[in-house]
DNA sequence: AGAAGCCTTAACGAACTCTTAACGGCATCG
DNA sequence: CGATGCCGTTAAGAGTTCGTTAAGGCTTCT
């Protein structure tokens, strides 16, 4: 079961401490960039889209203020400061500027962790309610985030690989996926040759979804390269 | 244009500081609520729904974290977490519980605010979910402020493990919920393969709610992926 | 101190899913 | 016309996950 893991962004100058929490971070199955300046760091948070960022106020060339200002401009990834100044005006100016938590070096690596949780947790809960992603086309209706599919209404139930098999091509509704692509969505990185599975795959969905498997109303064979999903 | 203010609930038992609060909170433009114990605090949650609460872990009636976790069971409200205590331990325990922040006393009046101002600022990202301390299904009754469940008009006694259980799935009741899921919200984000408690558990509320529990109505089981509650 | 209740842990059979293999139809190409 | 390759279909065995039960240790209450 192969789970993207969460992408941390550490802005901060000091290479022990950079090393310190890439040491620390990954062993807890975090994926880490790092990043020694403000500028650096606001572009990479533009680039690799972290999941959350860690913040040192301290940068040499630029107010650490005005890097959250700067990345709150386009974005609400969780921000946690790790700062060596404890003075209670930073704080506040930290946290009104749009951070999340500010933590006062030295720091225990215990509470550091507890609290990173908590942010990730406050913004995953974000999309938690009312953003269910439905996909319907004709009788089949699809919601991704609640693993559920309905057909005329009636619900029916795929097994795990049946399911990303279905989120897959829905992801690329109306395109043509190849059958790598859809090996690596489905079984990994791995498996790549063994087109074999799709077909017996793509069988059981039919017969689960389709009201004529010989005649498909949505998953359509694309002869030699790979298949399609109506819209 | 009528603005209603923003209501604070304070969960403390010692007197001067529930004034000094109320003093400098009402000040700010806030509306507070107080209650002396767990109990209360629980009760009071539940009925005036506040925008934030404000939690002293050293109560007399019942530990600070079973509150936390009470107040969790149904609502997604900030918690932010004033104690003398300031072990590490203790800061992991609570946010883990669901705690959003921790001071420790004594702490300056300015930077309580300004983590109040977050929190709330945080929250209102998510957006109104509709929350009720009540669920039903069918003969199902479940009131998760008052931890009390009722299967046809009977009272069932659950153990706080099959609380929490009941209420993460109706948190999310309709959809999916993964293994890993439950495990983080039931027993904390550190066990996460253990999913042998799960069926332990599982089996026990079936048990004390399903008819027949070969034959389950409300928790069905989703092959390979988790659990979900029939809406 | 004793008892009761609850959580953890282990074990085993049953049900389900995934993998793998084999076969037939259909089209393309030599 | 036969060979080859791709796709669909089916079935059986292996492997994994799930349900169920019970025993032991821990905490809590009396």
């Amino acid at each position: 079961m192969s789970e993207k893991s969460i992408a941390i962004l550490v802005i901060e100058d000091e290479l022990p401490i950079v090393r310190f929490l890439r040491a620390t971070l990954e062993n807890q199955g975090y994926s880490l960039r790092d990043a020694a300046t403000g500028q650096e760091g606001i572009a990479e948070a533009g680039t690799c889209r972290p999941d959350l960022i860690l913040l040192d106020l301290g940068l040499p060339d630029m107010d650490g203020l005005e890097v959250i200002r700067r990345v709150r401009a386009w974005t609400d990834v969780p921000i946690v400061i790790i700062s060596a100044r404890g003075q209670e005006s930073d704080k506040v100016a930290a946290l009104d500027a749009g951070a999340d938590d500010y933590l006062t070096k030295p720091f225990g690596v215990p509470e550091l962790m507890a609290r990173i949780r908590v942010a990730l947790r406050r913004a995953s809960h974000v999309g938690d309610h009312g953003e269910s992603s439905f996909f319907t086309c004709g009788d089949l209706k699809v919601d991704l985030a609640g693993h559920l599919v309905h057909l005329r209404g009636q619900e029916v139930s795929l097994t795990p690989i049946e399911f990303r098999l279905l989120a897959a091509m829905i992801k690329h509704a109306g395109k043509v996926i190849t059958h790598r692509q859809l090996l690596r969505e489905v079984w990994g990185p791995h498996l790549t040759d063994e087109s074999h599975y799709l077909r017996v795959f793509v069988h059981q969905l039919r017969r689960k979804l389709e009201d004529d498997p010989t005649r498909p109303k949505f998953i359509l064979t694309e002869a030699g390269i790979g298949y399609r999903l109506r819209v």
